[in-house]
DNA sequence: TCAAAAGTGTTTCAGATACACCCATGT
DNA sequence: ACATGGGTGTATCTGAAACACTTTTGA
């Protein structure tokens, strides 16, 4: 059995997008004394990962996207490190980890990672616990200081779709621009143009128009369009103007 | 006392401006056999720091900071975080970490900061170790993982200047309009065009303009400019268009 | 035939780019 | 007087923003 590095994890926030709200993974945490059947803790989280020792933390951060999607080719991304030294110390967060067997009192850091998926990828249970969508706007309060995390992924999630075509990641593979579009104005919570819009995105030659159309749909159909990384690494340049 | 966390450390990659180049602070590590007298390690590090079991990452990171410079409101972002297995394996570093009494196969994550500083401001000397500025461009190898760390600090660096006005942190607190020019000129390794450098900064009402000027200098003087946080953050606004 | 979303063009304005000369100072 | 960097304006082009109607399909 491979040895766990105790003082490193990693969490990991996935997003996903329904159709109109973006979403993200959450993961029930409950917690029943064995004699009184009383709940003690009923409460959510993201989903984290211990480290092994001769793992790296990307890795790891693969393995629980692959435990849940069961995808190995996901987006991911290393965004920020928490390491507060009070970050599991509230009275549910150090019940939980005395429970389950783990030392309390010890220092963890948590490398956190993004990721975009398809939400139909995933699966709807993961280490016996219940696993759910949650639209982003609607997560409430969550344990340990994954409330810190989820906000730090949102902001750089924002930011990063300025500048990268990662969007289509949270669409099917072959996907219209109207969707296209209402990721983007799910992610930022703004409306944009769509004439505009698409004369933007015109603009991006990765975008490939197929020959096909979306086909069951009560109103004219879409054209639809995949995302070519060839043609982007091809084409895209640096970009050395600076805004503000 | 206050106790270590063993497992957790920050390194710092300070870059400064000169003039004409991006600098970065570079540590000489030197370790001479007792006996013999043999120089058994002679190269460089970038800035690093334990982390104290009741300390944040970030006011471990200022403790370097303050160190080297004696300030204490110095620009620091964290950027990205090393925990690869190998990462202090290599032959001289496990060498040094024993020779220093460290626990040579401890697997320790770093969080890496990096901070612009004004070279000037700096001490030469830290830990007992020589402190030097070298150009970014002239760093060679550094020991454990920091040509990594360094090089991903450049990109966060190069990146983090086309949207967010921290040029000015590596300049006096008045500067030139050409010094600034400069600036992003050796942190891209490109050259601007002076006219369009000077409209662009006209719109950004957070550089005030003083009534004062350089002297000293054989040719016309420059006007000298302040950054006004005040400003900036009554006026910054957030971008929602995208690039890519 | 109706409901629903797809798809399209023009005008106006702001900012990006390219480019060359005179000015103020110290030596 | 000369060397040095400071400081300025215009023309062209590209992209951003605002805005409304016709088309295609399934029910």
């Amino acid at each position: 059995m491979k040895q766990i590095s105790p003082y490193i994890s990693v969490d990991c926030v996935l997003f996903g997008y329904n159709g109109s709200d973006l979403e993200v993974l959450i993961v029930d945490r409950t917690l029943t004394d064995e004699k009184s059947g009383q709940v003690l803790i009923d409460d959510r989280t993201l989903t984290g990962n211990h480290v092994y020792e001769d793992e790296t933390i990307e890795d790891a951060a693969y393995r629980v996207l692959y435990e849940l999607t069961g995808l190995d080719n996901v987006f991911l991304e290393q965004f920020k490190t928490f390491a507060h030294p009070d970050r599991l110390k509230k009275p549910n967060d150090q019940l939980w980890l005395k429970r389950t067997g783990r030392e309390a009192d010890a220092r963890i850091v948590t490398i956190g990672f993004y990721s975009l998926v398809a939400t139909d990828k995933v699966k709807l249970e993961w280490k016996g616990r219940n696993v759910r969508w949650i639209p982003v706007s609607e997560v409430g309060n969550l344990a340990f200081d994954h409330n810190l995390i989820l906000n730090e992924a949102l902001k750089t999630l924002q930011t990063r779709i300025k500048y990268e075509p990662i969007t289509f990641e949270l669409l099917p593979d072959k996907f219209t621009l109207t969707q296209l579009q209402n990721v983007y104005e799910a992610i930022w919570g703004i409306e944009l143009d769509k004439r505009n819009f698409r004369k933007k995105v015109a603009r991006m030659k990765y975008l490939i128009q197929l020959d096909e159309k979306q086909t069951g749909v009560a109103h004219k159909p879409a054209r639809l369009y995949v995302f070519s990384r060839d043609v982007y690494d091809k084409t895209k340049k640096e970009l050395f103007d600076f805004t503000v």
